[in-house]
DNA sequence: GTTGACATGTAACAAGTTACATGATTGA
DNA sequence: TCAATCATGTAACTTGTTACATGTCAAC
């Protein structure tokens, strides 16, 4: 049911029709959760069939923005209060980490360098996310986690790549 | 289909039955992976049917230790290295953490320390794990770096919570 | 003998992906 | 007028969850 609350929790930040939802799950929530707009717009539609979120405008092209209902936000904040956390993870790119040592070390350097790419571009994103925060802007502490966490994985990475380098990964580039 | 190279890779690691599989998803693969048996079982079966692994111990109980076939093995490879990571997540405790600005301090500052047990207690298993390492177990440095990623998690999480008790969240306990 | 861990499986359902399908509006 | 982006939806399929179902073996 995260699905569900995370839509709910976006909707609570900002009214959103599906298109800006969905362009929502790639952007801000991308490394928590991810959907499809095929999957978003069935679950507005039964959000709002159950009272939880409501159309309050009807724009150009046929764009319908959904806002909370009361009982909508009652049900985020029982969910976020109440409810005990799944803490299952589905994350790919953490079983390619726990299965490098099964490649050659020439092939784990590639691997560990594509990683270290696309950490590097996430925390330039990250940054310009944070120097673009209003100064009220609760959300700040996100971003610096995000911040930090990737300068722990990204130091990770740089030794890994350079112990496969080490072992016989044939020198960078 | 990254059940299916998690199990591979399970199994290029040591071979191993259903159940114990089972076990290693919520032990060792918990931070990467989840699954259950009834979609491991299935996939094993798949996999045997497909050539890529292959029973090779019946034990008492009517246990099937299975391993990799050659085929099996250059699957694997073939994914490790060649096919492109796909990033996207599904995180429910990331996804909490996204929407905390949503909770009113006291329940917010709640969260915060619920999450931090968390973390600590997988930081004293990561602990052990670490401590009864083989000298020569190249598994050595994913342990590291859950060390690392979950102190910087805990120190943000204590800054977090204490913010929260600042904003009037009637201080700790 | 009965509890608990070991061990494997299936069926019904829910969640998520991929592909298909359509139409409006903007800017070059 | 053509391409790109905005905007919403559905259908077929795959993946994952929950619940049901069965049997073995060891220790108490």
């Amino acid at each position: 049911m995260s699905l569900r609350y995370a839509i709910l929790g976006l909707l609570a930040r900002q009214p959103s029709s599906g298109y800006e939802l969905t362009r929502k799950f790639d952007s801000s929530l991308r490394t928590a959760w991810h959907a499809q707009h095929s999957q978003i717009y069935p679950e507005l539609a039964k959000l709002e069939a159950e009272g939880l979120a409501e159309i309050i405008k009807r724009g150009a092209r046929g764009s319908k923005t959904y806002g909370l209902t009361e009982s909508g936000h009652d049900a985020l904040r029982h969910w976020l209060v109440e409810v005990a956390p799944d803490r299952s993870q589905r994350n790919e790119s953490a079983v390619r980490l726990f299965l490098t040592q099964l490649m050659a070390p020439r092939e784990r350097r590639l691997a560990f360098e594509r990683d270290l790419a696309y950490v590097h571009q996430q925390t330039a994103e990250l940054r310009l996310i944070k120097d673009q925060l209003a100064p009220d802007e609760p959300f700040a502490p996100q971003v610096e986690l995000g911040l930090r966490t990737n300068a722990v994985l990204s130091a990770w990475l740089q030794e890994q790549a350079d112990a496969a380098t080490r072992e016989g990964g044939d020198g960078p580039q």
